[in-house]
DNA sequence: CGTCTTTGACCCGCGC
DNA sequence: GCGCGGGTCAAAGACG
């Protein structure tokens, strides 16, 4: 529409140093995320055939997405979706519970929201630590569908909004928007060296 | 009026 | 068990 659209972030935030994330145990990890600097992904990655915002579960980006993981025992690198730097411990219940299906990634844009095509109620706002910015809360509208999204700015660099998507729509897209799918489309996962 | 936002209260898991 | 951090509720208000 106008300047304001979201951009896709390109920027280095990759080169910034990473966490450790250590689980109680082996492979599916409640937080992986790429390395990469536009795009991370966590919580165990999707199901076979599901779609999410016009990203295809496949097994292709499951395969991009663990390939992209540095895994060793049970040592995952990831950086934080909320600029934590510290040490995080998750044990097998949290994780358990933590099942739901978790899609985030950075846009670097003027406004908080972007228009993704799904109709969203505000329900929350918090302010979260270390980050000046507060943390908004939304939810699909649609009855019957659950689906919540959090809306964030990096603490670091204010230019950048952080929207992590939770759980799978159970209806279809109601008003389609270009610019949504414009971002989408333009997002490349990129394995880990 | 219907719809969405604001905002303090409430709740809950976790670490000390 | 208590306090803290983070997620949600819901009453009241804003706005078309």
């Amino acid at each position: 529409m106008d300047g304001t659209n979201p951009k896709l972030y390109l920027g280095s935030l990759a080169s910034e140093k990473w966490s450790t994330f250590t689980s109680s145990h082996g492979s599916t990890s409640n937080i992986n995320i790429s390395p990469s600097n536009d795009l991370f992904v966590n919580s165990g990655g999707f199901s076979e055939g599901e779609m999410f915002h016009g990203f295809a579960a496949s097994s292709e980006v499951s395969d991009h997405l663990n390939s992209g993981i540095t895994s060793s025992g049970n040592r995952i690198n990831f950086m934080g979706t909320d600029d934590r730097n510290d040490e995080v411990k998750v044990d097998a219940k949290q994780k358990n519970k933590n099942k739901k299906q978790r899609f985030a990634f950075q846009t670097k844009s003027q406004v908080d929201i972007l228009d993704d095509g799904y109709r969203w109620r505000k329900y929350g706002q918090k302010t979260v630590k270390n980050n000046a910015h507060p943390r908004n809360y939304y939810k699909c509208t649609y009855q019957g569908c659950s689906v919540k999204k959090q809306v964030q700015r990096l603490d670091k660099d204010e230019t950048i909004v952080v929207t992590t998507y939770e759980g799978i729509h159970t209806h279809s897209i109601q008003k389609p928007s270009d610019d949504f799918q414009n971002i989408l489309s333009e997002m490349k996962i990129f394995p880990t060296s």
